[in-house]
DNA sequence: TAGATTGTTAATCGATTAACAATC
DNA sequence: TAGATTGTTAATCGATTAACAATC
């Protein structure tokens, strides 16, 4: 494995989990290796791209063989910081943040859901899938004292920033944020963005697109 | 506006809801006027991206004074097909389903979501923001005769391609994919992927990223 | 060994940035 | 008019693709 100093691209970073996905569906199916012609074949990208993407981070394969499906597998979990356990807490627990939360204690693997954080009394001292909601005054110290690693942040818009900021006081390293704006956090903290609005925007322009084409003609 | 058939590029589109997103602020906040400049100081693209993204869809600022806040909002909307209404339905109305019905029918104006469908004979019969789920043999014939543009799929993996057929049958245009794999669908039909999976897996690469820095230090 | 396929270098393509003429 | 800032062309940078030598 090369440096970890080398930055990889974010065009790279953003195709690993899809090939992830795509090794984890060969390996159910009892594939035992596949060749980088085979796999794009399935993916979609280049041949010449997969080879690329994957010597970023080391020499997988064998010449003449391919690459074993299983160890590949293994590598781009390692890769992708997926053979540990992360303690995660949600901030915000209405009706996205608890589909979230189920979501995440239900189908993500490592992601230990360990605290659920809200402002409404009404929701605090509830619990789901036994993990009890704490008001949001105790959050700070609960991250301090339980060495949190991601909280998923799932309230407006207006107090995002403020809960961000003490999340990052109290040492948060990663944040899975579904509110619709730009946190400001310092370069040591991850931030991933799942911008809703943003992604059926997308749709809305790509089928507009496909309407004028279609009147185009 | 330039011609409809120059393709855009992916990079370009992507960029185009942040854009209405801090135009949206701005114009909230009564600002009237702001250059190229302004603007890459608060979103972080540099002012010439700005301008090139911008002139990809026609001139619209002046040239002395810059771009005003109001009318720009409002030709990216236009852009982005947002000057509309589109027909929704939402297909799996488990907790993620649930929650994304909430969610666009709160939140989310021109996307109205007319129509609920799922399997699950204890949904069925129950309303949800008063919309009706359905039983799913009946969303054919409902996207027909309803003309629905847009469905949410938000079923589980193995379902998945098997209810995007159905809907592309039937005519839909476009789908908001909730469920983590790769749709096959004609070249007509726009797919916007939310794979929650994936966007998890990025943020613990760069967790893990951080992490081997600050070790290498 | 011969064939296959990787790993890697070189070529190409596309996207971003810089520069500046046009013009408000 | 002078100053400011766009719109647009040219230069640069980075990412993708092609080619092929290395090697299993």
């Amino acid at each position: 494995m090369k440096s970890s100093n080398t930055k990889v691209s974010n065009a790279i970073i953003r195709r690993l989990p899809r090939y992830r996905r795509y090794l984890n569906e060969l390996r159910k199916q009892g594939v035992k290796k596949i060749s980088s012609n085979e796999l794009s074949e399935l993916i979609g990208y280049t041949a010449s791209q997969i080879r690329q993407d994957l010597n970023t981070f080391g020499g997988f394969g064998q010449q003449g063989y391919g690459y074993t499906v299983d160890s590949l597998f293994n590598e781009i979990n390692r890769i992708l910081g997926l053979d540990r356990e992360y303690k995660t807490i949600v901030v915000g627990i209405g009706n996205l943040g608890q589909a979230i939360t189920n979501y995440t204690y239900y189908y993500k693997i490592g992601f230990n859901i360990v605290g659920l954080f809200d402002v409404n009394p009404k929701l605090v001292g509830l619990s789901i899938n036994d993990v009890l909601v704490r008001d949001f005054s105790e959050m700070s110290d609960f991250v301090k004292e339980n060495n949190i690693d991601i909280a998923i942040i799932c309230v407006n818009r207006e107090n995002a920033q403020k809960v961000t900021n003490v999340l990052v006081d109290a040492g948060i390293e990663g944040i899975w944020n579904f509110a619709p704006l730009d946190l400001d956090v310092p370069e040591h903290v991850a931030v991933e963005n799942v911008h809703l609005s943003d992604s059926l925007h997308t749709l809305s322009f790509m089928i507009r697109s496909n309407e004028l084409e279609e009147s185009d003609k």
